[in-house]
DNA sequence: CGAATAT
C-alpha cells in the first residue's frame, strides 16, 4: 500500500506482532492499550460510582474484548481506572492540547508513529497521505490511459467532500487542496461569519464564485454530489421573501425563529410525530430515547434541539467540542453533517464531520479552531482523542443515531470509550427506528431519567410498502435476482458479505443491468463515488452490505431486494426502510433458498410482515409485479461501470478538471442499459431540496 | 457469523 510508506499504517510485521501478542502482550507495547484506561476525565468516575450496573459491565466485559488486554483489562475501567487516570491525566494535560509531542504514547507503536506524523502533518504535507488514504485501493482497477484523470478525481472529490461538508462548503478543487491550510483556513472563515446571513443572500458564496474560473467546472459537478449538493443549493436559489412562520408546526415546538425559518426555506414546515413528540423533551435538556420509523425525520428530531440548546450559550473551544453525534457509518455521518449544516450555520455554531476514509487535517484543524458539534463515526473519534486532537470533557449533548446498533457487539466497547469522556451531567438522545430492549445497557450507564417516545409502532413503516419473500431454487437464484432489479428507478440490493456485494454486482453487470456494489472494503473515494452514481441516477442498482442498511436516504428508490435474507428482523426493517421513505410506497422482495425457508418466516414474523413465502422462479408473476423483467442487455464491464461513475459527469455541462484531455465517459453508451423502460432519469433536481433529514 | 468503525 503506502509506498512512499507516509502514512501512518501499520506495518505488515506490526500487524503480525500485535495479533500475535494481542492477548498477552501489555497494553503499553500495543500502543493501544492506553486509550483503555485513559479515563482522563474525571466525570466519568462519577459516573461510575453513581450507578448501580457497573458490576455486571464488569462481568460482561470479561467477555468482550477486554480480555485482549488482561493486563488492566477489567479493572481498567473500573476502580483501578483512578489510578490510571491521575497519572495520564497529567500526561494528556501536558500534551494534549497544544498538540505538542505526545507523552504517554511514545511507548506504543501505533501511536508513536501518530505523534511523529502529527509533527509533520499540522504544518503541512498532505498530498501523500491523501493520495493514499482515500483512493489506494481503488486505483488498482482502473485502466491506463484516463486511469491518472480517474484517480485524480477521485481523491480530489474526496477532498472536497470532507472539505465542504463542515462547514463551508468550499469548493476546492484538487488543486485547492494542494493550497493547502492556508485556503482550508481562509475557508472556514466566512462560514463563521455567514450564519445569520446566508439566507438573506448568497453572501461569501458570491466571494467564493468570483474565484477565477472555477466556477464552471462546479456547477455541474455539484450536482452529483449529493446531500451538501442539495444543502448548499437550496441556498444558492437565494434571494427571499419572507416566510410566514403562522402554523409552522416546528415553530409551535418552540424552536428558535432561525431555525423554523431555515427549514421552511426548504419546504419543512409539518414536523413528523418523532420530532414532535421528542423535541420539546430534547429541548427542556432530557435524556431522550427516540424510536420513529425509517425516514421518519429522526436526524432533526435531535438535530433541532441540540442546535437550539447549544445557541444559547457558551462558546466551543479549542479541541473541545460542545456536543457529538455518533453514527456507525461515514457515509450516515456525511448526510447527518449535510442535514446539519444549514441550521448549524444559521444559528450561528460551528460542525464537523469527522470520520474516517477522510484527510485528517481538516479535521484536525476543524477541531483546533474549535468545534460546537462533532459528528463522527466511533472509530475516527477515538482515534482523535487519544492524539489529543478532540476532548470530550465539555460534551454538552451526545447523541447515538442508530442507538441500537451502536450498543450491539462491535461498537459498543469503542461507544462507552467516548460516552465514559462525556461529562455525566450533559445530555443524551439516542435514536433508532429498532430501538429495543438491547440498549438498556447504555441506557443504565450513561442516561438520566430518560424520557421514551415510540411513536410509530416498529411496524407501521412496513404498511407503505409491498412485501415479497420468495422461496427460490440456488440455481435460480442469479436469474431471479437480475430480473427484478431490472426495472426501472432505483433499487438497492442487500447482499450479507461484501465479496458477495462485488459478485452479485459482476454478475448483474454480466446480465446487462447496470449496477455498483458498495460497502466497506472499499477506499472512501469509491464508496462516494458509488453512492453519488446512485443517487444521480447514473446507476440504478446498489448492491451493498448493511453498511448501507441503517439511515442512507436516497430518494425514490422503488424496491429494496434482499438477496441473502438479513440476519434479524431489526435489519429487515433497516433494510427495507431504504424504501418508502417519508410516506411513499415501495416495495420489499426478499429472496430464500429451501434451507432458509423457517428462518425467514420467522423474521417476517418478528418483523411483523404479514407476508408468507411463495415458491417463485424467474419470469414469475411476482417479479413483473414488482417492476422486474428478463433483462436484454449486453454486458457491462467493471471499466465501463468505472467510467461511469468515476469522473465524468462532463456531460452535464463543462468539463471538470479530471477531465481534461481524459477519456469522457458519461453514459451515452450504457446509460439505458438495465433498465427496461429506459429513459430513467436520475432526478438530480430531487436532491436540491434538503429532504435528506426528513 | 459478518459487517461496521481505524491506521
Amino acid at each position: 500500500m503506502p509506498k512512499d510508506g507516509k502514512k501512518a499504517r501499520w506495518t505488515r510485521a506490526q500487524k503480525l506482532e500485535a495479533k500475535r501478542s494481542g492477548a498477552r502482550t501489555q497494553r503499553d507495547e500495543t500502543g493501544r492499550g492506553p486509550r483503555r484506561d485513559r479515563a482522563a476525565n474525571p466525570r466519568s468516575d462519577r459516573r461510575d460510582g453513581g450507578r448501580g450496573g457497573e458490576r455486571r459491565y464488569d462481568d460482561r466485559r470479561g467477555d468482550r474484548r477486554y480480555d485482549d488486554r488482561p493486563d488492566r483489562g477489567q479493572d481498567a475501567r473500573r476502580g483501578d481506572r483512578r489510578y490510571g487516570d491521575d497519572d495520564r491525566r497529567n500526561e494528556r494535560s501536558f500534551g494534549e492540547r497544544r498538540g505538542g509531542e505526545r507523552r504517554y504514547d511514545n511507548d506504543g507503536r501505533g501511536d508513536r508513529r501518530y505523534d511523529d506524523r502529527r509533527g509533520e502533518r499540522r504544518y503541512g504535507d498532505r498530498g501523500p497521505r491523501r493520495d493514499t488514504d482515500d483512493n489506494g485501493r481503488g486505483r488498482r482497477d482502473f485502466g491506463r490511459g484516463d486511469r491518472r484523470d480517474d484517480r485524480r478525481d477521485g481523491f480530489r472529490r474526496d477532498d472536497r467532500r470532507d472539505d465542504r461538508r463542515d462547514g463551508d462548503d468550499r469548493r476546492s478543487s484538487f488543486r485547492d487542496d494542494r493550497r493547502g491550510e492556508r485556503f482550508d483556513r481562509g475557508g472556514d472563515r466566512p462560514a463563521r461569519r455567514s450564519s445569520y446571513r446566508d439566507d438573506r443572500r448568497p453572501s461569501y458564496r458570491d466571494d467564493r464564485r468570483e474565484r477565477p474560473a472555477r466556477r464552471d467546472f462546479d456547477r455541474p459537478r455539484r450536482d452529483d454530489r449529493e446531500p451538501a449538493t442539495a444543502v448548499t443549493a437550496t441556498r444558492e436559489q437565494g434571494p427571499v421573501e419572507p416566510i410566514s412562520l403562522e402554523g409552522n408546526g416546528f415553530a409551535a415546538l418552540g424552536l428558535p425563529e432561525v431555525l423554523v425559518e431555515r427549514l421552511a426555506r426548504d419546504g419543512i414546515t409539518a414536523p413528523f410525530p418523532i420530532q414532535e413528540a421528542t423535541i420539546p423533551d430534547a429541548l427542556e435538556g432530557r435524556d431522550v430515547l427516540g424510536r420513529g420509523r425509517t425516514g421518519s425525520g429522526k436526524t432533526l428530531s435531535f438535530g433541532l434541539p441540540l442546535l437550539t440548546r447549544l445557541a444559547k450559550g457558551g462558546k466551543a473551544r479549542s479541541g473541545q467540542p460542545r456536543a457529538v453525534v455518533l453514527v456507525p457509518t461515514r457515509e450516515l455521518a456525511m448526510q447527518v453533517s449535510d442535514a446539519l449544516q444549514p441550521l448549524v450555520h444559521v444559528i450561528g455554531l460551528r460542525h464537523k464531520l469527522v470520520a474516517g476514509g477522510m484527510p485528517y487535517e481538516p479535521q484536525l484543524s476543524a477541531l483546533e479552531r474549535g468545534v460546537d458539534v462533532l459528528i463522527a463515526t466511533p472509530g475516527r473519534l477515538i482515534d482523535l482523542m487519544e492524539r489529543g486532537a478532540a476532548d470530550l470533557s465539555r460534551v454538552e449533548i451526545a447523541v447515538l443515531d442508530e442507538a441500537d446498533h451502536m450498543a450491539e457487539m462491535g461498537f459498543l466497547e469503542a461507544i462507552e470509550q467516548i460516552l465514559d469522556q462525556v461529562p455525566t451531567d450533559g445530555q443524551r438522545l439516542l435514536f433508532s427506528a429498532t430501538l429495543d430492549r438491547g440498549i438498556d445497557t447504555v441506557v443504565e450507564r450513561y442516561l438520566t431519567d430518560p424520557v421514551e417516545h415510540a411513536t410509530d409502532d416498529g411496524t407501521a413503516s412496513i404498511s407503505t410498502m409491498d412485501h415479497h419473500a420468495l422461496l427460490i431454487e440456488p440455481r435460480h437464484k442469479k436469474t431471479v435476482t437480475a430480473e427484478v432489479a431490472n426495472r426501472s428507478g432505483r433499487t438497492v440490493v442487500f447482499v450479507r458479505t461484501k465479496l458477495g456485494a462485488d459478485r452479485v454486482a459482476g454478475e448483474l453487470r454480466d446480465q446487462g443491468v447496470l449496477a455498483a456494489s458498495l460497502h466497506g472494503g472499499l477506499s472512501q473515494g469509491q464508496r462516494n463515488k458509488v453512492l453519488a452514481a446512485f443517487k444521480n441516477g447514473v446507476v440504478p442498482v446498489l448492491v451493498a452490505t448493511d453498511v448501507a442498511a441503517r439511515g442512507i436516504h436516497v430518494d425514490d428508490v422503488g424496491v429494496v431486494l434482499q438477496v441473502d435474507p438479513p440476519a434479524d428482523h431489526k435489519d429487515y426493517l433497516h433494510r427495507a426502510g431504504r424504501t418508502a421513505r417519508a410516506g411513499e410506497k415501495g416495495t420489499v422482495v426478499t429472496l430464500a433458498l429451501p434451507h432458509q425457508r423457517r428462518t425467514m418466516q420467522r423474521l417476517l414474523d418478528e418483523a411483523g410482515v404479514d407476508t408468507t413465502l411463495q415458491n417463485a422462479r424467474p419470469g414469475d408473476d411476482v417479479i413483473r409485479a414488482a417492476g422486474g423483467s428478463r433483462p436484454d442487455g449486453a454486458p457491462i464491464s467493471e471499466q465501463d461501470l468505472q467510467r461511469l461513475i468515476s469522473p465524468p459527469r462532463a456531460n452535464r455541462g463543462g468539463r471538470s478538471y479530471g477531465d481534461r484531455g481524459g477519456r469522457q465517459g458519461g453514459r451515452g453508451r450504457y446509460g439505458d442499459r438495465g433498465r427496461r423502460e429506459g429513459g430513467y432519469r436520475g432526478g438530480r433536481d430531487r436532491f436540491s431540496r434538503g429532504h435528506s433529514a426528513r
